[in-house]
RNA sequence: GGGCCUGUAGCUCAAUGGUUAGAGCAGGGCGCUCAUAACGCCUUGGUUGGGGGUUCGAGUCCCUCCGGGCCUACCA
């Protein structure tokens, strides 16, 4: 048994996040986490709300509230969604828990002892009438190159060209229109990560099995051009983590917060703290995952996210946890693999939160089951490339593969051996060489997707998994027992009584993909026997003749068409 | 501008430099009648974006051109 530490990508606060992000990061990382746990390691996984940082300031007040209710708030409502799509965290936590601070403030102190932090003074845009410094980004004005008068300061939307605020001409406040800005001098204190270059970049190569997708942004970013750049972790912002130096007050940083991607990736760890605390455990709960000198030593922790998170998960966050160690005292767990996904695409464009264009996980679940979502989205994960979520091919996948294939194999075994034998495991007869075949076939597709899911391989998982079910509709076909039961009972009631222990198996080898349908079937059959098939023809024998089940309510209905076009011109605008 | 990824059947995707480039869906045919008109079997369909090169052998490696996407560090 091995000890498997899983964390998602932290969901950002400002809003009900859409398919894309799930799939890119929590979902598969549910789908991992399920199967390990069925396999009887242990599994640690970890997920919370990334509260912090300028857009969760704006969004609280535009919704007219104080920063922090609006967080608590949005947590409660990502954590319900979550909990809607069955993802199985062990904890949900916040990056704003008092856990978080101590911590973030912890490595802060330590990387300062370790003399890896630099004090900057910086000239910043500062807002009169917002009463704050505005990221590059929430400066607008008209672009010297162009002309386009929406150009932002980092960047115009327009003509592509890199800006600095200042090159704005009539520079205003994407905030509130003002243009009452100045420029103030403010000091920072930036991770001097451009020091631990080498040692990164060691530790990324020695890395082989990684995806390339994980690799080539991490070393593009360590390499390229003047290579890695020392990068600022604090921020003039009220909402975050206050400046500190452990415990102890950091002189001339009064008043100043953690930027929000140096305490968002601390918060996997202390979101393990806060775990602990809820179950009443002391700190080596939480640290023998975190330390390898506490207990860690045997973990293997797996990161999954985004390709835009790359980056703060091959550099800033293990530069962070390895200058924390620069004494040796504290030996932080560091990611053993990274999981990085594409993007998934609506309908010929981006999904996008902003803009509210897309499918949005509160309004998948008000349409469909959790699991037509999940099954849709994991046997789609954009792994290679970007690929794209339209109606069609939704409607296609869930009735074809949930509907047809699983389904109604379900429903027609349970039916018929109804209607020939009753609600009950038949006894009599017994298997010849068709069943050991069937057993022999399932063995190796069940040995192959085992291989598949514990590369991660996700698409390629959900597609072994689908000819395992097909196997169970091959095999009905070919044993026919609609026709053995006229001539010879017994040997349909030995074929049926198969049938129905593949219907338990195909439950608990689906569990995690389809999770609420898999509890569903194994009800219908009166089981709670999830254990895994290691043996197919043991696990084919497990529920007994004379045992009682209840025939199933249909476990997919399908999609219509006109349900399809219902949705289609639903979402095919923005969200209001 | 620079970098990275990507381009394979109508669609979505596979294929350690090594038989005749494979699946699912869609299309065509046959079978079955237990089942959610479901299932099974057979089958049509490819100049692997274009061009050049390396090699006994290239979807795969190199060069170049074309198309799509992403990143480029103060949104996260």
């Amino acid at each position: 048994m091995a000890r498997i530490l899983i964390t998602s990508a932290l969901p950002y606060i400002n809003g009900i996040k859409h398919l894309g992000n799930l799939v890119g990061s929590q979902l598969p990382a549910d789908l991992y986490a399920r199967y390990m746990r069925a396999r009887g390691h242990e599994v640690m996984f970890i997920c919370a709300t990334d509260e912090h940082g300028t857009p969760a300031e704006l969004a609280a007040a535009k919704a007219g509230k104080p920063v922090a209710e609006y967080c608590a708030e949005m947590h409660d409502v990502q954590a319900e969604l979550a909990n809607g799509f069955k993802l199985s965290f062990d904890h949900y936590g916040r990056s704003s828990s008092p856990e978080n601070h101590q911590l973030t403030q912890h490595m802060a102190g330590r990387l300062k002892a370790a003399g890896l932090i630099s004090e900057v003074s910086e000239k910043q845009v500062y807002s009169n009438a917002d009463g704050r410094f505005l990221p590059d980004r929430y400066i607008e004005g008209t672009c010297p190159n162009c002309g386009y008068d929406r150009a932002r300061g980092d960047q115009c939307e327009n003509c592509t060209k890199q800006l600095d605020p200042t090159d704005l001409i009539n520079p205003r406040s994407a905030i509130s229109g003002s243009t009452d800005l100045e420029v103030r001098e403010t000091k920072h204190l930036f991770l001097r990560q451009k020091s631990m270059r080498d040692s990164l970049r060691d530790w990324i190569k020695s890395k082989h099995d990684w995806p390339i997708l994980t690799t080539s942004i991490a070393l593009k970013w360590l390499d390229d051009g003047d290579g890695l750049q020392d990068r600022g972790i604090t921020r003039d912002l009220d909402w975050g983590v206050a400046v500190r130096d452990g415990d102890a007050p950091w002189p001339g940083m009064e008043g100043k917060v953690f930027y929000v991607w140096f305490d968002a990736p601390i918060e996997y760890i202390a979101a393990t703290a806060e775990w602990a605390h809820a179950q009443g455990l002391g700190d080596d709960a939480w640290e023998r995952w975190w330390r390898e000198d506490k207990g860690a030593a045997d973990v293997r922790y797996v990161e999954f996210m985004g390709k835009d998170n790359v980056p703060f998960h091959t550099l800033s966050f293990p530069a962070t946890l390895m200058g924390a160690n620069f004494d040796g005292a504290e030996p932080w767990k560091l990611v053993d693999y990274i999981k990085s996904f594409n993007y998934l695409n609506y309908d010929g464009g981006q999904f996008s939160t902003s803009q509210g264009r897309g499918v949005f996980m509160d309004q998948a679940l008000s349409l469909l089951p959790a699991d037509y979502w999940r099954w849709w989205l994991l046997s789609h994960a954009p792994e290679s490339s970007d690929s794209e979520f339209t109606w069609e091919n939704f409607q296609t996948s869930a009735n074809k593969d949930l509907a047809d294939v699983l389904g109604n194999l379900v429903s027609r075994v349970t039916k018929f051996c109804r209607s020939k034998f009753g609600e009950v495991v038949p006894e009599g007869g017994e298997t010849g060489p068709r069943e050991a075949q069937l057993v022999a076939d399932l063995t190796a597709k069940i040995r192959s997707y085992e291989q598949l899911m514990e590369a991660m391989e996700v698409r390629k998982s959900a597609n072994e998994l689908r000819a395992i079910w097909v196997l169970g509709n091959e095999y009905l076909q070919e044993a026919a027992p609609w026709s053995t039961f006229k001539t010879d009972p017994a040997l349909a009631a030995a074929q049926i009584r198969l049938a129905l222990n593949l219907i338990r198996l195909y439950a608990v080898i689906s569990q995690p993909f389809i999770p609420e349908a898999a509890q569903s079937t194994m009800s219908a059959m009166a089981s709670d026997d999830w254990s895994w098939p290691d043996d197919v023809a043991a696990a084919l024998q497990l529920l007994p003749a004379g045992h009682a089940f209840t025939t199933p309510e249909v476990l997919f209905t399908k999609i219509t068409d006109e349900q399809r076009e219902d949705w289609q011109s639903r979402f095919a605008g923005v969200r209001s």
